[in-house]
RNA sequence: UGGGGGUUGGUCUAGUGGCAGGACGCCGGGUUCUGGCCCCGGUAGCAAAGGUUCAAAUCCUUUACCCCCAGCCA
């Protein structure tokens, strides 16, 4: 059903276009496209923009989708990586359906298209050392130098190579080149690096190999190889498109791939670059990978965000080719909707003010009966515990209401969610300071379950945990990761990003009074503490300690008149 | 006068010669046993100038501004 309602909802962008034009003229029976992450770090929301895209077109228009790791640098890439980013993809609800790839699968494909370029003069081996080649390259402006060793014979690169290949060279002496001009104006077509030696232990292949093929080289004719008709990549390949043109112009490729290019996300108050999270994570900012704060898939998961929820977001957001910064009210807003839809709602008091019932005897209790989901009655009921000390929001009473204030006040008579009418009678303060230690109400016991038989209306609701009963949790609270929508944006002027974290981005409650159906809850579970917010139980629980993470906030419209009352 | 891209309300995004639309946000109202959800209404935009046309966000010209590229990273 969600399915139906997704394809409602679908907007077009260019990229659909190009497909639906290429299915109408007969290009291709069916498209093929590519998620390609490099194993050498977490996934973050940014890279669900891609997968969602990538997976997401494969489904709707019938093909499919192939996971491929880009794992070419055996410097870089881990197996640790290659495992979180398999468990990430499949979190967010996506299956490569037996089309899990590795470029290191095509070494041998690409060692052999390389022979076949040397072998047509359109690729040779180069001695010139890292600076040098730097150097011969020229700049932006100034074309490049042909290097003294484009001129190598067939015969020479070929032996030379294969040198390269035994490992009978050290790293940096050799590297193969495409011949391609040296004065191009794209910099890319300047006889780029396409194998370089690399003596290192690489995740898959082992010691096999000693040379390894460049990201240019290997992307397109891995995309060629598995018949990929459509490959996604951000704006910054644009000028790499020439290159990847190239290669399958010049080589007997099974396939023909175009690559087309879209605005990789930004998000407003975070870092969406594998460089800057693993500071963070390196310096301590935040406490793993998986931090809450994180922009990580694992991060997001851990604070609460269901895979729909991020879906979603990457349906809303859409698909476009020009630089943008997402506000994170739109990642909030997604998350709302799908909890409001799925979450169970529970009661828990983050700032707790005892509220004592003086005609509600002693030594008695209940259970009341209350909804699970008011969005979703299939959810059921629970029964929460009642008695004659609770715990309300200190924020839901004031001793000197504000104008359209309707929570507790001295006199007033409210309603306990689920539970009976109240009405402040008294208010305990300690003399010396003169703090609100308590508050005392009369119940009326013909509201019970939260209606009054005689039609009286009640202007507020508060939400309430037995003192007697409530079981206790550890309540965090996150906010941006940083004070700027853009912590880069001053980087040029030799401003660091780190500068602009937030010190107030987590807050720690303890012993928050929760009601005790909570206890069934296990690590991950999603829930709505009623008029706070959706939390999720983080792993840190344990079975005598309970941890909540707030994924987000309700929609709090008080607040808002509040804030506009003061001014 | 190196090359490649980009510019539609505060934000994201449709529209590719025919009434500039949607979403988020914000504002107002309705409803409500969550000041949530939901419903209704409002706010606000084609970077600029010129041209072609009955008609231009869309085609042409010029201008401005922004982003990317000089790894044996991807």
């Amino acid at each position: 059903m969600s399915m139906t309602k997704a394809k409602e909802t679908t907007v077009s962008n260019f990229i659909r276009t190009i497909i639906d034009e290429d299915l109408a003229k007969g290009k291709h029976e069916t498209i093929v496209t590519r998620f390609p992450p490099e194993p050498n770090g977490y996934l973050h929301i940014g890279h669900a923009k891609s997968i969602c895209l990538n997976f997401g077109l494969a489904l709707d228009y019938g093909g499919h989708c192939n996971l491929r790791f880009d794992d070419t640098n055996p410097l870089k890439e881990e197996e640790e990586y290659v495992a979180s980013i398999k468990e990430d993809v499949s979190w967010l609800g996506y299956d490569w359906d037996g089309h899990l790839n590795y470029a290191s699968d095509y070494f041998q494909d690409l060692y052999t298209y390389a022979l076949r370029l040397i072998e047509d003069g359109k690729a040779y081996v180069c001695s010139l050392s890292q600076e040098e080649i730097r150097e011969y390259r020229g700049t932006l402006k100034v074309p490049g130098r042909e290097s003294p060793y484009r001129k190598r014979s067939v015969r020479e690169n070929l032996e030379l190579f294969e040198q390269m290949r035994c490992g009978a060279f050290p790293e940096g002496s050799y590297v193969l080149r495409a011949r391609i001009d040296m004065a191009h104006p794209n910099l890319n077509m300047r006889d780029p690096v396409i194998y370089r030696i690399l003596k290192a232990y690489h995740h898959r292949t082992g010691d096999t190999w000693c040379i390894y093929p460049t990201y240019d080289y290997a992307h397109g004719l891995s995309d060629a190889l598995e018949g990929v008709t459509h490959s996604l990549c951000s704006l910054e390949f644009e000028d790499h498109r020439p290159l990847y043109d190239w290669f399958l112009d010049q080589l007997p490729v099974p396939s023909r791939p175009r690559q087309y290019e879209f605005a990789r996300l930004n998000l407003g108050y975070t870092v969406l670059s594998k460089r800057k999270l693993i500071q963070l994570v390196q310096k301590g900012c935040v406490r793993g990978w998986d931090d809450p704060r994180m922009p990580t898939i694992c991060g997001l998961r851990r604070r609460g965000f269901s895979a729909a929820s991020i879906r979603n977001f990457c349906e809303l957001i859409g698909v476009g080719k020009s630089y943008s910064l997402v506000d994170m009210s739109m990642l909030e807003h997604a998350a709302r909707e799908d909890l409001n839809k799925t979450a169970s709602r529970v009661m828990g008091v983050l700032d707790p003010l005892k509220v004592v019932l003086i005609n509600y005897p002693e030594d008695q209790e209940e259970e009341l009966e209350a909804v699970n989901n008011p969005e979703d009655l299939a959810m059921g009921v629970r029964r929460v515990p009642f008695s004659r000390e609770i715990y309300i929001e200190q924020d839901d009473f004031r001793e000197d209401p504000p104008r359209k204030y309707f929570r507790l006040a001295p006199g007033r008579e409210v309603r306990l969610r689920y539970g009976y009418y109240i009405t402040c009678v008294d208010v305990i303060k300690d003399e010396q300071t003169g703090e609100i230690l308590e508050v005392h109400c009369t119940f009326d016991p013909e509201t019970r379950g939260g209606d009054s038989p005689d039609g009286r209306k009640v202007k507020g609701t508060l939400h309430w945990v037995s003192a007697r009963h409530c079981i206790r949790a550890e309540v965090r609270l996150y906010d941006r990761l940083f004070v700027r929508p853009d912590p880069t944006a001053d980087e040029k002027e030799g401003s660091d990003f780190m500068e602009h974290l937030n010190p107030d981005s987590l807050r720690t409650i303890e012993s928050c009074p929760v009601e005790p159906s909570i206890r069934e809850m296990g690590p991950g579970t999603r829930c709505q503490l009623e008029r706070k917010g959706y939390f999720c139980v983080d792993p840190d629980t344990t079975p005598g300690r309970l941890v909540l993470n707030r994924t987000v906030p309700l929609r709090d419209s008080w607040a808002k008149i509040e804030q506009k009352m003061k001014g």
